[in-house]
DNA sequence: AATGTGCGCAACCGCTAAATG
DNA sequence: ACATTTAGCGGTTGCGCACAT
């Protein structure tokens, strides 16, 4: 039958990761590279599932992350790349070369959404708020859910990569 | 100084497409 | 062809901190 388990579901440590898991998944990693998640936490000695050990790597560990503050031009071009692609949040971490898709969905929750709306734009459709939506808004009542039609998971936003900026720096 | 509240971030959960036997 | 697992993605949650009362 298909691949082995995943990871053991028993002896798997949770939450807030250790400076030394940190230690070891870096040394790991650098040692071998980011080949299978899988056999990565045996391997390097980690009571983790491989899923928590990637996303730890991709999210914090990596050294080419940037850290710190978004730019204005980061943070423009996080609108611009939401109103064409929508929650992709990976697609749009690709043209922001430093960033996780995790920052950005963090960055775009906590910030860029709130901005918007204080400026009466809807963060989902990027167009003016009416009314009725703005008194929905305000009120923090979930939005009718409005797909952008080129950002459908099976096209996965390839048609627009002609009309999207290309890669910071 | 103590308590309450809101915000930001890291991590987890659940789902899907792709890969594998 | 089918069943099963992996890798990856987006949504959500929970903790810790800063600020207000």
């Amino acid at each position: 039958m298909g691949r082995s388990p995943c990871c053991e579901k028993a002896h798997t440590n949770k939450g807030a990761w250790t400076r030394e898991e940190d230690e070891r998944l870096v040394a790991h990693v650098r040692a071998h590279g980011e080949g299978c998640w899988r056999s990565l936490p045996s391997a390097a000695g980690l009571l983790r599932c491989g899923k928590s050990c990637r996303l730890r790597w991709i999210n914090y560990l990596r050294p080419d992350l940037k850290r710190g503050n978004f730019s204005r031009d980061e943070d423009e071009l996080i609108v611009k790349l939401h109103s064409l692609l929508g929650n992709k949040w990976s697609l749009i971490a690709a043209r922001l070369p430093g960033r996780t898709d995790n920052e950005i969905k963090n960055y775009w929750n906590t910030h860029i959404r709130r901005k918007l709306l204080g400026r009466g734009i809807d963060p989902v459709t990027h167009r003016p708020l009416t009314d009725a939506a703005t008194g929905a808004a305000a009120a923090g009542r979930h939005l009718l859910p409005l797909q952008h039609p080129q950002s459908e998971r099976s096209g996965d936003g390839v048609q627009l990569r002609q009309q999207l900026p290309g890669p910071q720096g």
